[in-house]
RNA sequence: GGCGAGGUACCCAAGUGGUUAAGGGGGGGGUCUGCAAAACCUCUAUUCACCGGUUCGAAUCCGGUCCUCGCCUCCA
């Protein structure tokens, strides 16, 4: 397996610190605010570069980490009039609910800055002790010109950046480029002891502190997006290597690519954030997953309603592929057939051999998961393109399909991909259900002429049974030609979510599952 | 100014030296169907921003030109 190392600007062997084990830390987020569209990408990269590891067989330990204090928090207590403990609080319920939502595999641990403060003071008085860093009237400076090999994850040296920077100056920095390990307090402003009065800690220490108490020296891992390079990700490792006096802080070095909004970088500079939480209102989060993973993440991505709607065809139909094998896999208890001699069946068996290779061998190279989903495309097409061929299926074949199903399954998780079968209107829950009572009721009322009391009670002793007497019903309209009406209770049932297909062998009911 | 990424069809997007340039979306035509949906078939890049060069052979390597984006300041 091949990773691209933003420290070594290449492709690179993938070897772990242990064999078979892999740490990994992904900067978590500044708890101020619910996280935009381009955050969201951040942590899926990083979710399906982690489910793919655990595909692979590695075991992986995996931390995420609360930034819960910083000036930004302490920004916003002040707007909201409430303090940064509560502000903190709040957008980190609210950044787990969104990877609830966007079914993020949860990290192995969630370390909060707060809880290491004394890590934290720990590991500057370390700093300050090996002459890396400077105390000033109360503030704690990392002094860069003493590590030789700042820059060395940004590339870029100190004298070029010094030439075109815009560095705001600071008399008492003994280089503009050098930052705050531990800030003096302010009034009003969350504080803590420490051996140089209160405080509280800069930005970069927590991570480096975080990191080195829970993965240890020389993780393997460390993820974020490519705007933490400099100066969050070059500082972290200046303050870990300095400290440790160990390199490297980091094996592999991994960063996606930005999302923008009609090519301008999403970010709350900017001010053309979307939230990811009214966008997973309106789309299924696995649409949201699918719209990432057919770019490269590391490559920018033009965030849009317009895509996001092209994912959903996408998705449905990688989804559909699972549906459409079981509703053939049903014919399993009618009567089938013997594999017609002669009947080729090298599709299936295509599949069933190469498709687990073809799809690693993409991701493998560097989690290329856009080449590996354009396997499973193919792979749909030449399975639905089989299904459609033939009427009857021998029980070989319904083996094979069965096989192809569980593959198929199982390389779309090592992605995070989920697909399902068509659900009827037996799978649907109670509030699903209630959302609707009102308009089905009337709607059978209107149609079949049944009260709103019987209908009520069928509604809610059988389900499926309502939903057929409109089946029902429609079938009669249409043996009597009667299109019109046959047609009008399709689009009915259609604006309830609840689809109907024709086909060969009847009217297959299913429910909408995705949002458009 | 320094550093980095990139320009592949109508849109998105893989491919980084060698058979017919993956795949998705959209559109045209067709099959099935009363219609629709789903699914399938078929067409939609002799060509990879442009100009030179290296090579038997380049979208892929080298040089140049034009353009886009990002980092250098909080930012995933």
């Amino acid at each position: 397996m091949r990773v691209y190392n933003t420290l070594t600007q290449s492709k690179v062997e993938f070897i772990p610190r242990e064999e078979g084990k892999v740490s990994i830390y992904v900067c978590g987020p500044t708890v101020y605010n619910y996280i935009h569209i381009g955050n969201a990408r951040c942590y899926l990269s990083f979710d399906v570069i982690k489910r793919y590891l655990k595909f692979k067989g590695f075991d992986v330990y995996h931390v995420q980490n609360f930034t819960d204090v910083d000036d930004k928090i302490i920004n916003q207590a002040k707007k909201e009039g409430i303090p940064a403990s509560e502000v903190a609080e709040k957008y980190s319920q609210g950044f787990i609910e969104d990877s609830k939502a966007l079914k993020f595999d949860p990290p192995d641990i969630r370390p909060k800055a707060t809880e290491h403060i004394p890590e934290m003071i720990e590991m500057i008085q370390g700093l300050v002790d090996k002459g890396f860093a400077y105390v000033e009237d109360g503030d704690v400076y990392f002094e860069v010109g003493k590590f030789d090999e700042y820059g060395k994850l940004s590339h870029r040296k100190l004298d070029e950046m010094e030439a075109g920077a815009r560095v705001e100056v600071d008399e008492r920095k003994r280089n503009p480029f050098d930052f705050a390990l531990w800030k003096k307090a302010k009034e009003g402003e969350p504080s803590w002891s420490s051996p140089w009065g209160d405080g509280r800690p800069g930005w970069h220490i927590e991570c480096s502190a975080m990191s080195l108490k829970y993965l240890g020296r020389s993780f393997d891992i460390h993820g974020g997006g490519q705007d933490l390079i400099f100066p969050h990700h070059e500082n972290e490792l200046a303050q870990a290597e300095c400290y440790t006096a160990e390199s490297p802080f980091v094996r592999y070095w991994l960063h996606n690519g930005f999302v923008t909004l009609t090519g301008d970088k999403m970010a709350k500079s900017v001010g053309n954030v979307v939230l990811l939480k009214d966008v997973i209102k309106k789309y299924d989060p696995m649409v949201v997953r699918m719209l990432f993973l057919t770019t490269h993440y590391r490559s920018p991505i033009d965030f849009s309603e317009e895509k996001l709607k092209e994912s959903t065809r996408s998705y449905e139909r990688l989804n559909n592929l699972v549906g459409n094998i079981d509703r053939v896999l049903k014919k399993r208890e009618e009567k089938v057939s013997r594999l017609e001699p002669g009947r080729d069946v090298i599709v299936l068996k295509a599949f069933i051999e190469n498709g687990e290779p073809e799809f690693v061998e993409a991701m493998d190279d560097d989690f290329n998961a856009p080449d590996a989903l354009g396997g499973l495309f193919k792979a749909a097409r030449d399975i639905n393109t089989y299904l459609a061929s033939y009427d009857e299926f021998s029980l070989d074949e319904l083996d094979m399909l069965q096989d192809i199903k569980e593959l198929f399954i199982r390389l779309g998780g090592a992605v995070g991909l989920e697909f399902t079968s068509f659900l009827s209107p037996e799978d649907v829950d109670e509030e699903w259900r209630e959302e609707r009572r009102a308009v089905m009721l009337s709607g059978l009322a209107k149609f079949a002429g049944v009260n709103v009391k019987d209908a009520g009670v069928l509604f809610n002793r059988d389900f499926p049974g309502f939903v057929k007497k409109f089946v029902d019903l429609r079938a009669a309209k249409r043996a009597e030609k009667e299109w019109q009406t046959a047609d009008t209770i399709r689009a009915f049932l259609d604006s309830q979510d609840i689809l109907l297909e024709d086909t060969a062998a009847g009217t297959l009911v299913r429910i909408r599952r995705l949002i458009v």
